[in-house]
DNA sequence: CGTTGACCATGACATTTGTCAGATCACCCG
DNA sequence: CGGGTGATCTGACAAATGTCATGGTCAACG
């Protein structure tokens, strides 16, 4: 029997993933969450043998519980399913350790074989979004970079992020600059877009 | 047995769902769609007794499909099963007639619970929901200032909107002007935003 | 130890964006 | 019919945004 912990913040998505899981004669769901948090907690709880985590979920993400999980109970293989095949959240899942990466998209009978495979010690990914990491490279942003693109995301002026950040003007329009040139965007806003499909906010 | 088409384009999500109704041994899964148009298709050949469809999808979306099925299967009544909870979404579902409005967010065991009413005559609303859509009246935006605003969502700049839209630059950025006022945000991003959470794009 | 390169930070300048006042047109209502 | 209302469209002006040149810090490398 394999155990598995699901954790997914939309309640009816958890639930029918729940069932789907319920016709397999060797698979069990031994534990829900709703957060990445509350993953963390039942992961050290119920023990499982593998964990089912999306990524957006509100408070700690799929990712960030992906790496505690990893951390604080080594035995339990940690899987990552998700609406976006990102490339940049593939390769933040690898670097945090998830031993596979599925996407929302693929036919539902996948999910049990790729659990079962993933329980036989095997590493489940898309080849096609693997060699989509691989071939965009890594997160060109630097970390200031980031916060600064990450906050103008939602609009903010940039008056607001200078004050937020804690920089000047000046700074803050440098490091937009920075991103949009490194996002091969025309604006801040495709800059944001950008960045997003790729997975680097 | 109430017969129930499911429209989904996330095939893991759809196989679940079906696999949650599975479950109940009064609902049958009569037919499954991927996209808007194959929702329709189904419907006219199949004549469930429910549709229940999801808003974000590829090519004809939940509500086009919804307002199409209402005409052409009138016998067949329509449910929207959605992400986001926006209140311009539940608007324009009532009026292409929809019956029920469900968020994915609510517990697993409602679906099915809902379907029976919906079944049986009864319109399924959340009441939260409903008032929100009711406060915040109808979607200001006039068309024009809806195209242009659209148009610049994906980051386009002044002259690319303009020239798409046969328009001079001073009349999109009027329009983006107006488009600002209106949904109270301080920059195009913010009301590209405010927009989209109200479902008025 | 010097140099190279990456990141962090800033202000001056040019470009883009947002606001305003106004013109035209269609439509509704008294 | 005529006045009012709101949508569409435009150019001039003010404000915000994007670019550039520059300097400082720090770690890596020969």
């Amino acid at each position: 029997m394999i155990r598995v912990l699901l954790a997914e913040d939309q309640g009816m998505i958890r639930g029918a993933l729940a069932s789907l899981l319920g016709l397999e004669p060797d698979i069990e769901v031994a534990g829900e969450a709703a957060d990445g948090d509350e993953a963390l907690a039942v992961a050290v709880k119920v023990r499982p043998d593998v964990a089912l985590l999306d990524i957006e979920m509100p408070g700690a993400d799929g990712l960030t519980a992906c790496a505690k999980i990893t951390e604080r109970v080594p035995a339990c293989r940690v899987m990552i399913l998700t609406t976006f095949g990102r490339p940049g959240y593939l390769r933040t899942a690898m670097e945090a350790g998830a031993v596979a990466f599925l996407v929302k998209d693929s036919p539902a009978r996948e999910l049990a074989a790729a659990i079962r495979r993933v329980h036989a010690g095997e590493r489940v990914i898309d080849p096609g979004l693997a060699a989509a990491a691989l071939s965009a490279g890594p997160n060109p942003l630097s970390p200031r970079e980031r916060d600064v693109l990450a906050a103008a995301a939602d609009g903010s002026t940039i008056v607001d992020i200078a004050a937020r950040l804690h920089l000047s003007e000046g700074t803050v329009r440098n490091y937009l600059s920075a991103a949009i040139q490194k996002t091969r965007a025309r604006n801040r806003i495709e800059a944001v877009q950008r960045a997003r499909t790729q997975g680097w906010l």
